[in-house]
DNA sequence: CAAAACTATATGAAAAATCATATTGTTTGC
DNA sequence: GCAAACAATATGATTTTTCATATAGTTTTG
């Protein structure tokens, strides 16, 4: 007997095809994510900026003037992180940062000329990247992929309990 | 004129409604996941794991004797990242390492009982919140969830290069 | 209107993650 | 069977991210 391939991992894998993890809904959905944006994100870092840039730069060409907390929540980042990643793009020339008139305690953030010119240029290439990306799921199960993720979205947000 | 919500961003809002943002894929994606996963994730913390820990342990409960770097692509981390992981799970006992016979470079990562023992607990767990995050999803697209997911990362496998 | 409760942002210290590369072991071509 | 190429893991230095909490401003209550 050769021994061939008896235990399940000889050789290389992306993961084992009938177990647990593979049909795993957080991970398909972690593993989706990852994987999908891979593509996309290194455009990001070749046009000189990281990941939760990027996103502050894309929510705020949807708003500009928005503050630092609601910027951390739509751009999946906490509100430190968000404190110090405005800093850095404010020092970079990207936005700017204006306490609210209204609540001292807000600070709004605002595109500068640079930083819409760059979300300019940003968000059409995400919007072809997304484009290839749906175009890639024709005729597949993956038309529903939107809708799906909408639709758990709009299910998980306004449910903070019900989960022991 | 009582100026009352001219500029979209008055007050708290998860996001712009209409905007960019809050129908780009790869945003759905990663707020999907984020959102569905925070639920999980505190009783993997509860339990006294860390995320990529949890992952790992699932991961081998599914494959015992994965080698570091399969472990890594599974558990969506980085290699040297999990070699960190998997010595710190290795000192508080949840697994050994022991290098392949066959080829002295690779380790491979075999539970122990101990390690078994908490999988035990929380695979199950996991199965529960992820029937119960399907369950709220009943009736709305959300069905079609999981195997879009599949369909779009089968899609993603085998297709490093037509980006530009 | 002062004290208490609350909200938004900032910051220091610590932990986690990444990057480049070193180390160790294996395969290939000559 | 040795050198070159390759592969898997480990490690030091750095950067990123988090956590707890400080600071500043606002609203509420009596």
């Amino acid at each position: 007997m050769t021994q061939q391939k008896t235990d399940a991992t000889s050789d290389k894998d992306t993961g084992p095809e009938g177990g647990f993890v593979s049909d795993y809904l957080l991970y398909l959905l972690a593993a989706a994510s990852d994987v999908a944006s891979a593509q996309f994100h290194a455009q990001v870092r070749k046009a000189g900026l990281r990941v939760p840039e990027w996103r502050v730069l894309a929510c705020l060409s949807d708003t500009d003037g928005a503050m630092i907390t609601q910027l951390a929540r739509q751009a999946l980042a906490e509100q430190s992180r968000l404190t110090r990643i405005i800093a850095q793009m404010e020092e970079r020339g990207l936005l700017i940062r204006r306490s609210d008139p209204a609540d001292g305690r807000r600070v709004r953030v605002y595109l500068t000329d640079a930083g819409r010119a760059l979300a300019a240029e940003l968000v059409p290439q995400a919007r072809r990247h997304e484009a290839a990306l749906i175009e890639m799921l024709k005729g597949n199960e993956g038309a529903h992929l939107k809708p799906a993720l909408k639709s758990l979205l709009a299910a998980l947000d306004g449910s903070a309990d019900t989960q022991g």
